[in-house]
DNA sequence: TACCCCACGC
DNA sequence: GACGTACGTGGGGTAC
């Protein structure tokens, strides 16, 4: 049974504010009518249990019904500024819980609400109004109940037929009759003057309707009340249309859209908290709640000898590995869940059975799993080949919303309304507390888990689906995932003892610029901390103060830059800086996770985790090793192919952003720039300043290479005038030189900002999303933020997705010509190989060729591509 | 342990 | 006008 839940906004809002006191955060927003609306929300949520929910609110100031009556609800106080200045968070509260809103000019709420009741009504909906306006009364029916506030917000009273009668005496459809005899006096609905509810309802019971009782006006009894409604005839009648609520809105919602019971807790739970609603907090904090959950009950057998009918599929499963870190880690045991049963499997049980690998390996016997990564690489750890992953939950969730940051399995069960388990860090405690727990809790555990992944897929799959992300998803993301899988796997050789002989060097160097830098300063102190060389350039050496921290003195880079002049400390600082980064972060840091035995580094891709769809790289993260100084380059030099006589081949995307804007923007400009292979900075300058390539200097091609960074990266005016040195006044302005010289960029960036308004989100080339909800946001610095992004995440994110897709293509080709050559790294718009001597040439033709043709843009993709004897080498 | 500052890559 | 402004990861310091 479909129960729909219509909740009268604005009428709620009101009652909340008013009901309780002024309430604000530390930031002195208002938030009484917030709170108010939230807990009542609640309740009516726990009580009620909607499969569907719509908050409809009044817009603007005039309504049709203006049109009747120029003074229809004149003479109304002004929205006191303290309430209205919290619409916008409730509309913020609706969208994180979910739950769909709507406005629409010249109708109010009650109209809205009376279309969809009506037509929930049709198809046999419960359907519940809540509000603190008794008009609404005029809707109750077999279907529907009208909730009206009483005293404060959530004592409320259910009014159904039977009530009404009870208290009026009247049917539902008379409530309008009694509102035009009686009129309302918030509204400004006149009525009939000397008729008040008693009179009105005396006359409702006689006559049945207004024009009944107009019409024998003889029969009224009184003198006094012939006269008045008699001379009141006609604003009587006005004053009933008034009332009448407009069941016929115009509106492009269907009753499925309003679909309520996943939503993301995390937002919800964050906006409690900026609003500091701790007590709503504290019940919605994930762990908690859902630890307090009560669990259904599920059955599961624990196995203790692995058997064919354990092994059905598809078959969810779940390979349970508690560290962080899943390379080389222990496995904590399997679960798997098919239409035959619920297995909890021991790990060596697992392991030691013959059968049970054969099946992992069988490519058509099809697993579903959360992070099939993560299972694939653990297992090849174990000599164990997983395959026949066909669906990944873990990639399905970030394909349908990137922007939650957690993809713990109990939050995208409670986000997708699946059976709600506990959470991983509730199982099995955090930090230095995490520990495998007892076998039983464990295995109910796991099995709860695969049973979540068993009762989501083909949801996820449909949502996909509805998204055209399927394909996506299917061909892209899950065989990356293998690939990148097998790049992890594989590591990457280091030759530990250039390393450290670099960290040696190193070290002596840091130590001598130590003893400067003390000297210099007439004090020895720590320089690694940012609070102490404040204090020692900005107090005891009295330097100008250029910028300042929240905890103090700034003292980065830039700033550092800027006292060059003033004081010689300030060089070797900077020097400093440099190489203990560089020792700190790349020398020790990368020794650290070198496998003593294998000297290889085995980094982590999660593919799951940017907003915009490239991959990042943990421990270490193989993406930001040195190259812009040649100091730290030299690092790149301990990175050598893992067999002797190997190469090491990198090669990169040529401008692969710019290319990716000229083709989306379809700028002529910029597709002949890119088709002649020009040099796009350059040609960027020459457009802005007007100038021949001939007259382009070396400054205003560091200009354009500055706004053409800009554009990729989606940076403001400020930060433009950051990396350029200029006013923020210069960067705009630069900005909008740029815009006019590129006409149809400029409207891209237009087009796209209205597209992602009017979607609420942004998509890549291959159908890859990121949804914008702050396009809307009152807040300027929000709202420009996802202007920015809409612009840039298209631009960035179809890069991602065609780098993904060569990497995919260069696996299979790999495959196919049967090379030995092995896909290593990626950083972005690079590919890094290694490469035995005797593919040196294949591999130099192949790469391009495949990286080339992943995608058809209108421009031409360039690849660069080089190979030598370690990392450093192959430039 | 959580947060800040700083710095590396794209 | 809005006062904070690409995305990531990681090391070191510091306050709790």
């Amino acid at each position: 049974m479909k129960k729909l839940i219509l909740i009268d906004g604005n009428s709620i809002a009101y009652r909340a504010f008013f009901a309780l006191p002024l309430l604000n955060n530390d930031k002195g927003v208002y938030t009484n009518a917030v709170y108010g609306f939230t807990t009542m929300l609640l309740k009516i949520i726990q009580e009620e249990k909607p499969t569907h929910m719509l908050v409809a609110f009044d817009a603007g100031k005039t309504t049709f019904r203006h049109k009747t009556y120029e003074e229809y609800k004149g003479g109304r106080q002004k929205t006191p500024p303290e309430l209205s200045e919290q619409f916008p968070l409730i509309r913020e509260l609706l969208d994180a819980f979910n739950i769909k809103r709507f406005e629409l000019d010249n109708y109010e709420a009650d109209d809205i609400i009376g279309t969809l009741s009506k037509e929930a009504e049709k198809e046999k909906w419960e359907v519940k109004v809540v509000s603190g306006d008794k008009d609404l009364l005029q809707l109750v029916s077999d279907y529907v109940t009208v909730v009206l506030t009483k005293k404060g917000i959530t004592n409320v009273e259910s009014y159904d037929e039977a009530l009404i009668d009870e208290k009026y005496g009247i049917k539902p459809h008379q409530i309008i009759d009694m509102k035009g005899l009686m009129g309302d006096s918030s509204d400004n609905i006149p009525g009939v003057p000397g008729v008040g509810e008693k009179t009105a309802l005396k006359l409702l019971k006689q006559f049945g309707t207004i024009e009944n009782v107009l019409d024998s006006v003889d029969d009224v009894s009184g003198k006094k009340l012939k006269e008045k409604l008699s001379e009141n005839k006609e604003q009587a009648l006005m004053s009933k249309e008034l009332a009448t609520i407009f069941t016929e809105v115009p509106y492009n919602l269907t009753l499925d859209e309003l679909k309520f019971g996943e939503y993301d807790e995390e937002k919800v739970v964050s906006l409690f908290k900026e609003l500091e609603f701790k007590s709503l907090v504290d019940q919605f904090d994930t762990g908690v709640s859902a630890a307090e959950k009560e669990l259904e009950e599920l059955s599961f057998d624990v196995v203790e000898e692995v058997k064919e009918e354990h092994l059905a599929t598809p078959a969810a499963m779940v390979v349970e590995v508690l560290d962080e870190n899943y390379h080389q880690a222990d496995i904590a045991g399997f679960a798997l869940v098919h239409e035959k049963g619920r297995y909890f499997i021991p790990t060596e049980t697992a392991l030691r059975s013959d059968l049970f690998v054969e099946w992992a390996k069988d490519e058509t016997k099809k697993k579903w799993l959360l992070d099939a990564k993560r299972g694939v690489v653990v297992l090849g750890w174990k000599d164990v080949l997983l395959d026949g992953v066909d669906f990944d939950l873990l990639m399905a969730s970030y394909l349908l919303d990137p922007s939650h940051s957690s993809h713990d399995l109990s939050d995208i069960a409670t986000r997708k309304g699946a059976k709600s388990i506990q959470a991983d860090e509730a199982v099995y405690g955090k930090g230095a507390k995490r520990k495998v727990p007892e076998t039983d809790v464990l295995a109910e555990h796991l099995v709860r888990k695969a049973n979540v992944i068993y009762e989501l897929k083909e949801r996820m799959e449909e949502e996909l689906k509805k998204n055209e992300q399927f394909e996506l998803f299917k061909d892209l993301e899950m065989p990356l995932s293998v690939v990148l899988g097998r790049m992890e796997t594989e590591g990457v050789k280091v030759d530990i003892d250039q390393l450290k002989a670099m960290g040696e060097d190193l070290a002596s160097r840091l130590a001598e610029l130590e003893k400067h830098i003390h000297e210099h300063a007439g004090v020895s102190f720590n320089i690694n901390s940012p609070k102490q060389l404040g204090e020692v350039l900005f107090e005891k050496l009295g330097l100008p103060v250029i910028k300042k921290t929240k905890t103090g003195y700034s003292t980065s880079a830039d700033v550092l830059e800027k006292l060059a002049e003033d004081h010689e400390i300030i060089r070797h600082i900077l020097h400093y800086r440099q190489l203990g980064k560089l020792n700190s972060t790349y020398i020790e840091g990368l020794v650290k996770v070198t496998h003593k035995g294998t000297s290889k580094i085995h980094t982590r891709f999660n593919q799951a985790l940017t907003q915009t769809g490239r991959l990042s790289s943990t421990d270490p993260n193989l993406q930001n090793i040195p190259i812009r100084l040649e100091e730290g380059r030299k690092i790149r030099k301990a990175f050598i192919p893992s067999e002797e006589g190997w190469k090491i081949l990198a090669a990169d995307y040529s401008q692969i952003e710019l290319r990716v804007l000229a083709h989306i923007a379809q700028d002529e400009k910029l597709i002949t720039a890119f088709k002649e292979d020009m040099d796009v900075h350059t040609k960027t300058a020459m457009d802005v300043f007007h100038v021949s390539e001939e007259d382009v200097t070396s400054m205003m091609r560091r200009s354009a290479k500055a706004v053409n960074f800009g554009i990729v990266y989606g940076i403001s005016d400020y930060g433009l005038s950051q990396s350029l040195g200029i006013t923020r006044k210069e960067a705009a302005k630069f900005i909008e030189r740029y815009l006019a010289s590129y006409p149809n960029v400029a409207e891209y960036m237009e087009r796209i900002i209205e597209e992602a308004r009017e979607n609420g989100y942004v998509s890549t080339l291959l159908n890859r999303r990121r949804y914008l909800p702050e396009l809307t946001s009152r807040n300027f610095n929000q709202r420009s933020f996802a202007e920015r992004t809409a612009m840039n995440t298209p631009i960035q994110g179809t890069a991602a997705d065609i780098i993904k897709k060569a990497m995919v293509e260069m696996a299979l080709r790999l495959e196919e010509a049967n090379l030995k050559s092995r896909l290593l790294l990626q950083v972005h718009d690079e590919l890094i190989f290694e490469v035995p001597p005797e593919e040196v040439d294949e591999m130099m033709k192949i790469v391009p060729e495949v990286m080339e043709n992943a995608v058809e843009l209108a421009v031409p993709l360039k690849v660069d591509i080089s190979a030598g004897d370690t990392w450093y080498d192959a430039k």
